[in-house]
DNA sequence: GGAAGTACATACATAAATGTTAGTATGAGA
DNA sequence: TCTCATACTAACATTTATGTATGTACTTCC
C-alpha cells in the first residue's frame, strides 16, 4: 500500500514526506492563501486582491500546490469570461486554523517582537 | 515613537512588519528550530543532529534571525572548546507553540492528506 | 603526532523562489 | 471600435535561499 517511510510522521526527519506538504503550508504565499480564505469562497482575482503583493503567477502555482494536498477546492464554471472559485475543503479548514492561529499570535505580540528586536 | 505603519498588524498587507516575522518563523529551518527548541536547551551540535538536513550555515543563520525577534536566547559560556547553548525566550514559547500545533497537525492528517494526493 | 569535536564566518556555486512581460478567448461597457 | 476584466500559461530575468568547502583556536582522545 505505502512505500517504506518510517512512522509516525515527523517532520524533524529529512525524509518524511510531511516536509513536503509542510513547505506547501509555510510557503510565503500559501500562509497567506490559506488565511484568505478562511474568509469563505474566493475567485482568483479577488483573491489576489485579498492577498497583499501576490502575482499572478505566484498564487496560480500557490493554490495548485495547496489543491494538490487536497487543502483548497477548485470549482472552475466554464462560462465565457473564466469564472472559477477556490475554498477550503473540509482538510483545509483544519489546516487554516492552526496557520491562522500561528499568523494571529504574531500580530497580536508584534509589539513585544519588535521591542526585542531593537533590544537586541 | 513608531514610524508611520498602519494599525492593527495584519499579515494579509503587503508592507506590515510582521510579515517580516512571519518569514523567520515558516522559513524551512525556522519551523524545525522552534519545534526542537521546544523540547529544551540545546546546543548548536544538537541542534543541528536533532533538525533533519540542516546544514551549519543555515542553522547558524536561522538562528540569528530568531534571535533577533526575541524568539530565541543565545547564551555563549567563554571556554575554550566554543560552548553555546540555544533556548526559547518567553516570547518564543508562545511562537513555538503555534508552530507545534501546525506541524502536530499535519503529521496528524498526513496520511489524509496523501490520499486526496493520489485522489486529486 | 594526528584525528576529531566545538561554534561558528567567509567565499563561492548552485538550486529554488519569485517577479515581469506577453499572450489567449471572449463578453461587456464606453 | 477600443479597452478592460477574467483566469490563466509560458518564457525569460532576477533575487533569494541553500549548499559546499575551507579555515579558526584550542583541547581531548587514540
Amino acid at each position: 500500500m505505502n512505500a517504506g517511510f518510517q512512522f509516525p510522521p515527523n517532520v524533524l526527519a529529512a525524509e518524511c514526506p510531511s516536509r513536503t506538504v509542510l513547505k506547501h503550508l509555510t510557503s510565503q504565499w500559501g500562509v497567506l492563501v490559506m488565511l484568505a480564505l478562511q474568509g469563505g469562497t474566493l475567485r482568483f482575482s479577488a483573491l489576489r486582491r485579498r492577498v497583499g503583493g501576490v502575482s499572478e503567477r505566484m498564487l496560480s502555482q500557490t493554490l495548485q500546490a495547496l489543491e494538490g494536498d487536497g487543502l483548497v477546492l477548485r470549482i472552475a464554471h466554464p462560462v465565457v469570461p473564466p469564472h472559477v472559485e477556490y475554498s477550503l475543503t473540509v482538510l483545509g479548514v483544519g489546516a487554516a486554523e492552526r496557520v491562522g492561529a500561528l499568523t494571529g499570535w504574531i500580530e497580536d505580540h508584534l509589539a513585544e517582537i519588535q521591542a526585542a528586536q531593537v533590544t537586541a
